[in-house]
DNA sequence: ATATAATGTTACCATGTGGTAACATGACGT
DNA sequence: ACGTCATGTTACCACATGGTAACATTATAT
């Protein structure tokens, strides 16, 4: 065999993606780790610390939330200043979020993993999840002006959203909406829509820039 | 020292609780168990069939969201038929339920571990709440009259609730909203009560049986 | 080319887990 | 009173887990 030491940390981190991904977060354990990647599990130890020090950089390393969203703000940037085009941004952005996390299993199974389990590593991708979500929401906010909480309006629908992705995966239907039916995911989308148009707002004036 | 299967099985039963309640899910086993209870674990698998069947039956016993909302249909039947009294009623309701799952912590525990967790007990539990939750949106959707898809508007609310409620427990800020903090919570509540308000509907005219 | 340190393997240990067999003891009907 | 069956305990097994020591091998710098 080669000896490569990036080679296998890095065979090891994906082994982890694909454990999570086949058998779930529960499946992850350093003798499953080192077998499944053919391996021997004293590695994980001399390169990553343990199996926590493996998990933290596998989540490091994937950390979707992160990655996707990078050119939230760009776009935004391009939107004109009136209130129905920044409303629609606005309306884009949520489903966009929404339908990226549909469309994960894996970042569905992380979220999980992190709501489910205290621990360092859950904690600090709980912290960079908020403050990645927060920076696109002042992004949206330094535009407008308004006197509604929009802040806890948008609080509750990203939590639903989360909420509904994950447990879609679980039942098939909560409050009677069928979660895995496009038409129901399109009654979700609708009724946030319709909350999002029902909140007053204008545009914030352009200040100059001294 | 006295021989009483009731007995028993009530204290293995009330064990399971306290260990979640100390130490969440992941610390339960057949062996912890049985030795915090302090008696013998072949008795788990004689009289529950194994642990998931200890469980299961747990869970059963304390239903949480079936017994503490059995009221709820009595209460809404004594209020007015006006828009603005049914409003307060549904306002009410969302309330009460999210301040609920806020002062139970094992309600929250137990509700992270049915998400996180895919097996029968845990399926079955999700049906449960649905199906509690269901009675109770319907007997406030059959006094009103609307073209809002309040199902999916009462999917995305109740859901936000239960998500912010559970990561409560996991980060201090969600969206810039301070969730242990009363204030903030308290933002939460009027920003919801706020798309509430925003839902136009009507009564339904009370109809003759026959 | 060869010493040396990094990389990797094998084999093992202690511990904790779910699960069961064999035995002890108490409750209870007759 | 006493036999009998449900109730309970002790002791054990097989297995998987995290973790480590001792050894083998390859890369690489001199």
């Amino acid at each position: 065999m080669e000896k490569n030491r990036k080679a296998t940390e890095n065979l090891l981190l994906d082994t982890v993606g694909k454990i999570v991904e086949g058998n779930g977060f529960s499946a992850i354990g350093v003798n499953a780790v080192a077998e499944q990647a053919g391996v021997s599990k004293i590695l994980i130890y001399r390169y990553f610390g343990g199996l926590q020090g493996l998990i933290g950089a596998w989540v490091l390393k994937n950390n979707y939330w992160v990655e996707d969203t990078k050119d939230w703000e760009e776009d935004l940037a391009l939107v004109p200043s009136e209130v129905s085009a920044i409303r629609n941004a606005m309306k884009e952005m949520f489903r966009a979020q929404w339908s990226s996390l549909k469309a994960e299993p894996l970042r569905r199974e992380l979220l999980r993993w992190f709501i489910a389990e205290e621990n360092p590593v859950s904690r600090k991708a709980l912290e960079q999840i908020e403050t990645r979500g927060r920076e696109i929401s002042l992004s949206f906010l330094e535009r407008i002006e308004t006197t509604e909480d929009i802040d806890a309006v948008n609080a509750l629908l990203i939590g639903g959203s989360y909420y509904l992705s994950l447990i879609a995966d679980r039942v098939d239907v909560f409050n009677g909406i069928p979660l895995s039916d496009p038409r129901g995911q399109e009654r979700l989308y609708a009724a946030m829509d319709s909350i999002l148009d029902r909140i007053p707002y204008t545009i914030k004036e352009e200040k100059d820039e001294n």
